[in-house]
DNA sequence: TTCTTGATACGAACACTGTTCGTTACGAAC
DNA sequence: GTTCGTAACGAACAGTGTTCGTATCAAGAA
């Protein structure tokens, strides 16, 4: 898609600067820098070691340049996350509309939705806050809005329904993402670990409260944390199809 | 409720430092710092200023002390939101629980939920992060939880209840803390303006898109923004209430 | 070909951030 | 009256996003 990784690593040998050229820099490499190189190499960087790690200096660095070279191609970090975040949106993958099955293509929109935001754990963290403006944001926004219109339900109540979906996906992927970002604090190795370890936690905290004030807390606290992400994740989903379907004409 | 906010002027004129003492500080009077005090700072740094403003070195100055000093009552930056995060929950008012009115009271919960975090607009970008264990985020929790089985859902499904009821009621309240910071970042004065501005530009934007790839989002666009923050929740606490009800025993 | 121009790369610096270390000074217990 | 744990705190560290000024290049103009 995107091509800018060419010159990169040139084959000839540098040849070895002359003593004489009054060059200070031995050999100033000029690399090519470019949006693309850089949204990429941010998402490197966010994929491997979370969003804390993402730094512009970070991302400087990971392209063997300074800082200020990002602000070039880039307004601000801010915007870079924007860039970021509109990229691993890009990975969506969208059928053709069939207004008659339209709960079950939603369905496998949010779906698919949750499969690529859980694939990029920590870019949740940084899309909440964003508004819908991106390529892709108006790609899969244009595809659930018209689902719905072409499904029958009048304008303003699906520009409704899109708002709450968008929130639903965004928001239980940012919470899966914090998790992921505990996950890469601890010393854990897999996430079942992980997992395991913070379901006894809880359940020990839990389990500890004076019962007299929490009682149905205390009582049910296994049932409390028996989900887990998808499965809290499809129960959601459906609450709001079921909600959606109950208003569609 | 908190009973810490003595001995802070004494009426005793403080005796001048004998010019003899070796201490280099004229006169060193140590401030009673204790963690209500500096989560009550906190939270005040953060409604007067959003959650960007609030830093160590600010509550630690608007105590008129240095940061070091913090750190011997709270644990870290983390530890101060979740207790200031927690204070806010604290002003949550609850019902005496009703099951057969469970909907209503759900609903009227919600909508309470609503109130205060809008109220201290900056401090849902700090909770989202939390898992619920705090006196407050438990008191909750057990008021809804303890509504739902009481109204005949199963424990466990009330469980998937309660947590995506949660979801919806921070994540809501996050996208709208973006909001109210963007209105702060801006130099517009009244919500209102900031909203009309917002809608407008957004409208711009939409219809400077081309029309064959997004025919609905172009077409629509007034519906799109039609709405405004309180009835875009309300509407999404129906559907997921709805759903709720169709699957009450 | 030489000169100019506009864009890009980038070193250095600024004003911040959260946090830690080592020291000081105090209130209370012995 | 002395000791002692602990709260307060000055200074510093390592890191952040961002800006400024300068150096360097590719390409267009003379």
């Amino acid at each position: 898609m995107s091509s800018t990784v060419f010159a990169m690593g040139s084959k000839e040998e540098a040849v070895p600067v002359p003593p004489w050229r009054k060059s200070r820099k031995p050999a100033p490499i000029r690399r090519q820098l470019s949006q693309d190189l850089i949204v990429e190499t941010g998402l490197r960087v966010l994929d491997a070691e979370g969003l804390d790690a993402l730094s512009m200096r970070r991302v400087a660095q990971e392209l063997d340049t300074g800082p200020a070279s990002l602000y070039a191609h880039v307004a601000n970090k801010e915007e870079l996350l924007e860039l970021v975040y509109d990229r691993v949106l890009g990975e969506i993958r969208l059928p053709e509309r069939d207004p008659g099955r339209w709960k079950d293509q939603l369905r496998a929109y949010a779906l698919e939705v949750y499969r690529v935001l859980n694939k990029h754990a920590d870019v949740a963290r940084a899309a909440l806050a964003n508004i819908p403006t991106g390529e892709n944001s108006l790609r899969t926004g244009e595809f659930v809005y018209g689902l719905m219109v072409e499904a029958g339900m009048p304008p303003r109540e699906a520009a409704l329904c899109l708002d709450r979906l968008s929130l639903y996906l965004i928001g239980d992927a940012y919470e899966g993402s914090v998790h992921i970002s505990r996950l890469r604090a601890s010393d854990m190795s897999t996430p079942e670990e992980y997992f395991t370890a913070f379901a006894t936690q809880i359940a020990d905290y839990y389990r500890a409260l004076p019962r007299d004030r929490f009682p149905y807390l205390v009582e049910h606290i296994d049932d409390l944390i028996a989900a887990d992400g998808e499965e809290r994740f499809r129960y959601g989903l459906e609450l709001l199809l079921d909600g959606i379907e109950s208003r569609m004409p």
